[in-house]
DNA sequence: AAGTGTAATTAGAATAATTCTAAATTAATT
DNA sequence: AATTAATTTAGAATTATTCTAATTACACTT
């Protein structure tokens, strides 16, 4: 039984793929959807052991192959910090990671694109980036609720 | 023939060893220096090539193990991109770092204290960051000299 | 100078994430 | 239905890094 995606995000799927001429094809169409409805940061093989649940035919090589073509397609980016495995993150605005070094929490960040478009400025001009990461590395403390 | 440093990175190196109750082994220091003569951006394989050119005895494992206490120590930074091998960095400015798809091709980029600040500004109060990674994507075109 | 204890180095084995390979399956097109 | 190209699959291969256990180096006592 294959996770279903949204119609607003199946025509995104579509496309997104349809552009690159690939296929949306249900392993494809399955790891999307798991991504997008737990909105965590998921490595290949949490993807694997999650997409087995409901798909136990996928491969891990087949998982490895779909998120590639998803983030080829601007569907999902992925995340690294340090050599640790890639993550995955259907978070599509603008944003930074803040990953914390006691728990290995991974959040969001979200900033303005005028932060983005400032940091371009200091760049040569001949220097054309495509794709602007942002890793914080710390802590989080706990706040005192009293 | 170990490579040697000059007095002023000689204090530097010893002291930030000092703090973490390191010692400041020939290795150590070699591999420092060899860093610190070549500002690019090398592999822990290609600091262990360069390492054998003027101290054959030294292992691979040594240098993983020299380049961990030096990051430990600020002497050195560590930079990574996607899933490639780990890079090691002099420059402690404040700065990012290019990353150019089609050469791989890694410059570092100046950046004003302002914008790590502003940053900062973006987190949640309880988010106490240790590290802010700003890494470019893209390509470096050729500048037309005519 | 010899002995003791701790830290660092070493070679090689082990690990783990990812990629590769080649065969089988699926999907799209004639 | 036949053809073609893309995709999936299982398992092997790769590769950067870490681990292990033995050796060596060094600082500090006797």
């Amino acid at each position: 039984m294959c996770m279903q995606l949204n119609p607003k995000y199946k025509t995104i799927f579509k496309e997104a793929l349809e552009i690159s001429s690939l296929k949306p094809t249900k392993q494809r169409e399955h790891i999307f959807s798991l991504i997008l409805n737990k909105k965590d940061h998921p490595t290949a093989d949490e993807i694997f052991t999650r997409s087995r649940e409901t798909m136990p035919s996928i491969s891990l090589a087949t998982v490895y192959n779909c998120l590639e073509t998803l983030v080829e397609s601007g569907l999902i980016r992925q995340v690294n910090f340090e050599r640790e495995s890639t993550r995955y993150c259907p978070n599509l605005k603008p944003h930074a990671h803040f990953h914390c070094k006691k728990t290995g929490a991974i959040c969001d960040v979200d900033l303005p694109v005028s932060i983005f478009n400032s940091l371009k400025k200091h760049l040569p001009k001949n220097f054309q980036p495509e794709q602007i990461d942002i890793n914080f590395n710390g802590s989080i403390h706990k706040t005192k609720n009293h």
